[in-house]
DNA sequence: CGTTATGGAGAGTAAAGCTATCCGTCTAGG
DNA sequence: CCTAGACGGATAGCTTTACTCTCCATAACG
């Protein structure tokens, strides 16, 4: 298979594909003279991995080849790879202030009264501390309410038990490529699938509690 | 209370603050002079809004100013606004192509089989079908697993359940756009929130399963 | 009374993510 | 064998987004 193909099969265009091979995102394929190549199904593959981090993960450019670099890296274990590639899934922000600090001290506490077997420097704390602080400013909580991770302790064993259901799908006689590939795709697309239902309650509920103003029901 | 104040309060830059207002995120203050108005809590909170909008729903600004339209526009009952808002929060994704074709009809027919209160042209339908694209391309499930959305049949109760309780913490007694303001954030910053927490549980639960090399637990 | 801040408008900027052009090489159809 | 088109590789250019800077006349403050 050639460019021509690789960007038919994938619908992603030529120029697009040049792109990803200079960024580090799509390996090179297999040359086959001075100015020619071969690409096969990895490469189709690749291109998929990336069109997902790109577009659903809304991952930039250098985050995804940072996440890409852990899925290649041999040398690094299934678990660390998918370390790294977590952390290079948080979404950027600027992480300071005082309110941070303190959100983020208790995201600590959190993960350490729950057991939870968190890096202790991994990206995805300050995640759930932007979403604390934001609770925080924006007032979400009614008042006497006081904004702490200690909201969500009923939600952890669930949602571990959604994860390890989840990460149990993985392959295990796959190659660990293949198997940090496999958790951290499903780390992004579960993601916005969830949000997607998520939202879809959401409004299923905001029907029920705020009737249509001339048309209230039965009354 | 002037910009200078405001710009202090919230941490964001005068020029930012002047480009919001231009852009109709923030709402003008009260003049008190030709080259002098007068700004209050409404616009402080305006301002952590727009932040949570922009920063923690990544929104963009011309997306966030729909949802701030929808907030402000009076004349939209609460339930409407609040679905304005919701389509205006779906991340932005060229949606075509068969797949995505085929995945939509089968989210309307998930949608229809649990009864879910969801406008036909919700956009968030178009997310999920995303996810279920995603899913397939990425070869995510085991083979002889079709990709549909009844995958998630299970998920659709509890769901339902937390976003009755959390649609349910709105104060009835604000005024209505106070209501549709807290619905608005909830959606965001909750999702931030869920997402880091099932980041975390994936994390222990590959924790778990993928046992680093020269360590393997008790063999 | 002078220095500083203000609001308003327009132009300028920096980064991100492609996209277009060029060029020498190769390859496939006739 | 010949030639039109595709290929790969590199560089430059483009478009959008989200600010940020500069002006300027006016107002507030010490």
């Amino acid at each position: 298979m050639r460019m021509g193909e690789l960007s038919h099969v994938t619908g992603v265009p030529v120029a697009t594909l040049k792109y990803y091979l200079r960024e580090g995102l799509l390996q090179a394929g297999a040359a086959t003279a001075v100015n020619q190549a071969d690409y096969d199904d990895s490469h189709v593959k690749r291109v998929k991995l990336v069109q997902a981090l790109l577009q659903l993960g809304r991952l930039s450019i250098a985050d995804a080849r940072q996440v890409i670099a852990a899925v290649d890296d041999e040398a690094l274990p299934i678990h660390a790879a998918f370390g790294v590639a977590q952390d290079a899934m948080v979404p950027p922000r600027e992480r300071e202030g005082d309110r941070y600090t303190v959100a983020l001290a208790d995201v600590d506490r959190f993960v350490a009264r729950h057991r939870l077997q968190v890096r202790p420097d991994a990206a995805v704390r300050g995640m759930l501390a932007d979403a604390l602080v934001g609770l925080d400013e924006c007032g979400l909580l009614p008042e006497g309410f006081e904004v702490d991770a200690s909201l969500f302790d009923d939600l952890v064993a669930p949602l571990v038990e959604l994860a390890v259901s989840e990460v149990g799908t993985t392959p295990l006689d796959a190659t660990r490529a293949e198997q940090v590939e496999h958790t951290v795709v499903g780390t992004i697309v579960f993601e916005v699938a969830y949000a997607a239902l998520r939202r879809m309650a959401l409004e299923h509920a905001s029907a029920g509690l705020f009737p249509a103003p001339k048309a209230r029901r039965r009354q």
